[in-house]
DNA sequence: ATGGTGACCTGACCGC
DNA sequence: TGCGGTCAGGTCACCA
């Protein structure tokens, strides 16, 4: 599920919660991409005092420090009444003052959920990532230094966290449909022109995404429990077979990297 | 170092 | 209605 815009539009969906305390910590099922630590009942009694993205990753800062949540591929983080009764794959609750419950939902259980103390900065999750793509730190040199040792096709390039963090396979396909680049370009082609085209557009769709609270194509929810609105102007994810909406030819599918990968091959045509 | 693949897990959907 | 196959927004360990 979750890309940078639908993390953003969870965390930004979860200021009521800043403020107020933890009154209990129920976890219903531990078994996560990594097994959810009893530490994490240390949260009892703390109050939230922050929260930050970095990448996919939420950070929430309590008084006696940081944990961490990541969405994996099905989670959601969602307000709900604590009188609710808990629903399936609802794996932890924080039951807070004022009658509240924030709980993370995952199907998969490809999440995380994880007590990281004081040591927010150097926690080995954190610190091999890229730049922040709406920040200063990520440039079109940075993408293009990167990219002169590497034969790996661009669509796999700009999807790899040490890149640049946050463009999972639904805005990397849109980021090269917009740029006019052909998925299976080595990424030791671009040009330093390309570099800077796919620097505009990766920042350009991440915001627009933002704003329209993200992409909901099967189960993606906000803190609230509703849907995102940016997939109603997806131009070639999830479109394989139809026709481009630029020039009328059919859209075709590759995969790569494992992952499917819809593109225009007249607007993103292969170079000679 | 780099790049390709499988693994993690459940649910939705499709064709038979 | 049921069954098996395939696919899904992410990430990492492993191998060549």
């Amino acid at each position: 599920m979750p890309e940078l815009p639908e993390v953003e539009t969870t965390r930004l969906g979860l200021k009521p919660v800043l403020g107020q305390t933890v009154c209990s910590v129920n976890i219903r099922n531990p078994s996560l991409r990594l097994p959810v630590s009893a530490e994490i009942s240390q949260l009892a009694g703390q109050s939230l005092l922050e929260i930050r993205r970095r990448g996919k990753y939420l950070l929430f800062r309590t008084e006696s420090g940081w944990f961490l949540v990541h969405l994996g591929m099905s989670g959601s983080l969602r307000l709900a009444v604590a009188a609710e009764a808990p629903r399936k794959h609802d794996h932890i609750l924080l039951e807070l003052s004022e009658g509240l419950s924030l709980r993370f939902h995952d199907p998969r259980r490809f999440g995380l959920f994880l007590w990281l103390g004081g040591a927010v900065e150097s926690h080995p999750l954190l610190t091999t990532m890229g730049p922040e793509p709406l920040s200063d730190s990520f440039t079109a040199e940075h993408l293009f230094k990167l990219s002169r040792t590497r034969s790996i096709p661009v669509k796999s390039f700009i999807m790899d966290n040490h890149v640049v963090v946050g463009v999972g396979n639904i805005y990397a396909a849109e980021t090269l449909f917009y740029s006019g680049i052909h998925p299976l370009l080595p990424s030791r082609n671009l040009s330093i022109t390309d570099c800077a085209l796919l620097h505009t557009t990766i920042r350009h769709i991440l915001g627009q995404a933002i704003l329209r609270g993200g992409t909901t194509l099967r189960d993606f929810v906000n803190s609230a429990g509703n849907p995102g609105y940016f997939q109603q102007q997806l131009m070639v994810y999830g479109r394989e077979s139809k026709t481009c909406r630029i020039c009328g030819n059919q859209l075709h599918l590759l995969r790569i990297g494992g992952r499917s990968s819809v593109f225009c091959p007249s607007c993103q045509p292969v170079r000679p």
